[in-house]
DNA sequence: AACGGAACCTGAAAGC
DNA sequence: TGCTTTCAGGTTCCGT
């Protein structure tokens, strides 16, 4: 499910939980007994570094997550590994079982290969124009590429292009300065909306009961466009859902 | 190397 | 009500 921010939360949460204590319990023998020294993130990424050396990674997929709850209560209905240190019991449940959940000595490959994290290293105009550039795909599909930006998916990217008016379908080597620029400043704002849905140890997500949706276009394919009424559609492009505003994002900007 | 599409899973919501 | 279809915010693999 989760994206970037989603992601950011749950790194937050490990690192309010589980920093600075010594792993009692966990879904990998080998690290118990180490002491859990950082929890870091790139894109959709987690990664726990434990102080003999160890390292846990885990991507939360589409429907993954990762729960507090106290050691002795029972294994969670999806539970695919727990993370005990210190009197917590973080747990990771994942339905849909698209996640990773992985102890590892050394990086995984997947994280070496993600391009620049918006949060830790900052989201660069500049080098968003170069990446676009260098491709020959719509926008929107380049979006979904975690070497362009890491943690962009569905949602912020959707979102970002509505902000900045561009075509989801446009291409990405004909883009001009000003759209690139219109996209970064529409992917910042689209992250820190996101940032702030989150608080507490509880992940939120869209489709949680009595949730609104709390997004300008995303999953809001037939109504109206919030910055000029037309009716918002939705196409699929990439084998993904994609909503749009027909007439503010236009194929031609002039 | 890059692209487009199918595949991997399961649950919830919508459609009939 | 119950059965069927569609959709889901992600990645990876495969053929071109």
């Amino acid at each position: 499910m989760p994206e970037l921010p989603e992601v950011e939360h749950a790194r937050r949460c490990l690192e309010r939980w589980l920093a600075g204590a010594t792993v009692t319990r966990a879904f990998s023998g080998a690290l118990v007994g180490q002491r859990v020294l950082e929890v870091s993130r790139r894109g959709k990424w987690l990664r726990l570094t434990l102080s003999e050396g160890a390292r846990v990674f885990s991507h939360l997929g589409m429907t993954g997550r990762w729960l507090r709850r106290r050691p002795q209560e029972p294994r969670e209905r999806w539970e695919r590994g727990r993370l005990d240190a210190g009197g917590e019991s973080a747990r990771f449940v994942d339905p849909r079982r698209f996640g990773r959940l992985l102890a590892r000595r050394r990086d995984v490959k997947a994280w070496e290969a993600l391009g620049p994290d918006p949060l830790v290293d900052g989201l660069e105009t500049h080098a968003l124009a170069r990446a676009l550039a260098a491709r020959r795909r719509t926008v929107k599909e380049a979006l979904l590429d975690q070497r362009v930006v890491a943690g962009v998916g569905n949602i912020l990217a959707t979102e970002a292009l509505w902000s900045a008016r561009i075509d989801p379908r446009a291409r990405t080597d004909r883009l001009s300065a000003r759209q690139v620029a219109a996209l970064a400043r529409g992917l910042r704002a689209a992250i820190a909306h996101g940032l702030a849905q989150h608080a507490g140890d509880a992940p939120s997500y869209v489709q949680d009961a009595g949730g609104d949706n709390p997004f300008r276009v995303y999953g809001r394919a037939g109504e109206p466009c919030p910055r000029c009424r037309a009716t918002l559609v939705r196409i699929v492009l990439g084998a993904r859902g994609t909503t749009f505003c027909p007439r503010c994002q236009p194929r031609s900007t002039r």
